[in-house]
DNA sequence: CCGGATGTTCACCT
DNA sequence: GAGGTGAACATCCG
């Protein structure tokens, strides 16, 4: 997905429909309603409710109306539409066709306009409702001390924990790979051998990393993606970059200065 | 043609 | 229960 960031951008793109009234919900695929709804009552539900924030929580967007809310889920290829413009374009490892076939969720609003879900892999999901309590803390504000409690009490290999969301929402694999590149620790440290002074680093690191990659564009803008292939180089130090799975995904570090 | 890609969930192991 | 693995979803790219 859209990693946190991105889900950020969604978001913020998504506030102009705060305060309008949903008319009709075009909700054409069973498979991407999620949390035991059916399409039809979604469409039975939602026309008639007012919007009335916007949030975010890890990579989950939710849509609060004066009915339930709606969860929003983008998978690795869902992509926001809202009133027909969408705030990214292109999506790494997405399509650059934009074909309304892949618009899996829809709501139009009293007045004009709308908010669509374009999803082409389908791994995004439509839930009424979710349950946010499951999730962790957003990686956006988590403070030193919660953190401390993420990273603790499991053998668990670092970054598989650092992507579990229901310990800390919001981070994915790019991001997770850059902030351990610039915090210097190895993705693969079990969770109980690390230092005090590594886990601060790591909250630094984590924030650091929110704030600069935001700031260039997105999870995909971070100092490792350029070399984030077989063969790639630490932009660091030189050094061959060591690619194996950790927590189920592909990751890449420095076998020199990540340890 | 094949493998793999910002993700989550579920089944099935140990 | 914890943790690991592989499958599933569907499309594009190298």
């Amino acid at each position: 997905m859209p990693e946190m960031l991105e889900v950020e951008a969604y978001r913020l793109a998504a506030e102009p429909v705060v305060g309008r009234t949903i008319s009709t919900v075009s909700a054409p695929d069973q498979w991407y309603v999620k949390g035991g709804s059916t399409p039809s009552q979604l469409v039975e539900m939602l026309p008639g409710k007012r919007v009335i924030a916007v949030r975010r929580v890890g990579k989950l967007m939710l849509v609060d109306t004066d009915g339930p809310v709606i969860g929003l889920r983008y998978g690795m290829t869902g992509r926001i539409l809202v009133d027909g413009g969408g705030p990214i374009d292109r999506l790494e490892y997405s399509s650059d066709r934009n074909d309304p076939a892949w618009d899996r969720f829809a709501l139009s609003f009293e007045g004009g306009g709308s908010l669509v879900l374009r999803d082409p892999r389908r791994l995004g999901g439509i839930e009424l409702d979710p349950d946010e309590d499951r999730l962790g803390p957003d990686a956006g504000v988590v403070g030193l001390a919660a953190f401390r409690k993420v990273l603790s009490g499991s053998s668990l290999a670092l970054k598989a924990r650092l992507l579990d969301q229901n310990k800390i929402a919001g981070l994915g694999n790019l991001l997770v790979d850059d902030m351990l590149y610039r915090a210097a620790v190895a993705p693969d440290r079990p969770v109980n051998t690390l230092a005090a002074d590594e886990v601060a680093r790591l909250h630094k690191a984590m924030r650091r990393t929110l704030a600069i990659l935001g700031r260039r564009g997105g999870s995909h803008t971070g100092d490792l993606q350029p070399v984030r292939m077989r063969g790639g180089h630490c932009p660091k130090d030189g050094t061959e970059l060591r690619r194996g799975d950790v927590g189920g995904r592909t990751t890449y570090w420095c076998p020199l200065h990540q340890t």
